[in-house]
DNA sequence: CGTTCAGTTGACTAAGGTCAATTCCCGTGG
DNA sequence: CCACGGGAATTGACCTTAGTCAACTGAACG
């Protein structure tokens, strides 16, 4: 729904109501189902996404082995930025964990709004210091913080992750074998 | 010199020199010697710099041990952007590796520039996605990098680091002790 | 009920960390 | 000009920790 997008905004933006509408007025429903694939490496990926409901993952391929390098849930933006902002292939794949409904807007017609009005150029210039915000966020982690803290960490930012994940999806996050994180998990309940 | 700030905008972005002066005529000069702190841990960071000449350094404190987030060189920007675009206490230090040569514009200053005209939120915009995409690349070397290929990638991005600043700053930040790079290139001279 | 696959557990291996000793480099002072 | 001192870098011996491999358990599904 346009409704989530609304409410998405609202929370960190201030944005007449008019303008919003233009805004919400260029996105498109996309459904993907259960192991379909958003962005495919290799690909220009040329739209964002929001996900109004369902889970997808992001993950690099180190030959052969799968790297998450994110879980998405509803209400979250999705894409590979890199590949849509600089028109190249993308680098990582985008698929579903679970039936996913989308509303998604296209490179152009977001050039489009920039051009329009300066309050669209504003909003993607603080939607952009947000996601680079996040992004440091992870560098900062992966820097500092052991397996052990990044799961908790990742537990307590996604509660209902481990309901809706595979625990071996959760190890590739944090970048250790399954057994290892069975091994913390099995430390943290004792202690 | 505001010339090298003009050289950087031109690189990656067109903007017409009469704005590109106002942009300019914000920026003000600032010296600081070796050693000293251009933001410290705990305090705010209200501006941005560009290192015109010298050498900086990004570090986190982990309990004592100084983890280098990042070596910034001549022609780059710098601040901590979070303790920046958020008005919160900045979480890193940033010092001078050596003595420096900055052009440093405030936070009130860069927002009065971006209500002033669409084209500076363009340039802020762009200018956070590229921050944003240099950020993703380091999350992704993070990820999927071992610290030898780490190590390889940071002196051909950085060829004269090597004679700018210490070993053991450097193994700091691939992640590794001093004896483990010291063994990194001893394997590599070999091959 | 049996197959399948995620998760757990144990034994072993390998890679990086730790600690200590030694060498190298460079600036300073005799 | 050379000797010395101190920090950086290297090297070796040992230890800790995560990875590997294999066996086993358990829950989900036909």
């Amino acid at each position: 729904m346009s409704e989530d997008i609304s409410q998405y905004f609202a929370q960190f933006l201030p944005i007449e109501r008019e303008k919003l509408d233009i805004f919400l007025s260029k996105f498109k429903a996309k459904s993907l189902k259960k192991g379909d694939y958003f962005i495919q490496e290799g690909q220009v990926s040329r739209e964002v996404g929001f996900i109004t409901k369902g889970a997808m993952l992001c993950a690099y391929n180190k030959n052969g082995e799968v790297i998450i390098d994110e879980f998405s849930l509803d209400k979250e933006f999705i894409t590979d930025y890199n590949s849509f902002l600089t028109n190249t292939p993308a680098d990582k794949d985008v698929t579903c964990l679970e039936d996913t409904e989308l509303m998604v807007i296209s490179y152009n017609d977001l050039q489009e709004l920039y051009t329009l009005d300066a309050a669209f150029e504003k909003v993607g210039r603080l939607m952009a210091e947000a996601l680079f915000m996040g992004w440091q966020q992870k560098a900062k982690s992966l820097m500092l913080d052991d397996a052990e803290t990044r799961y908790l960490k990742l537990i307590s930012r996604r509660p209902d992750l481990p309901q809706r994940v595979p625990q071996y999806l959760i190890a590739s996050y944090l970048g250790v074998k399954p057994e290892t994180l069975s091994r913390i998990r099995k430390k943290l309940v004792k202690n």
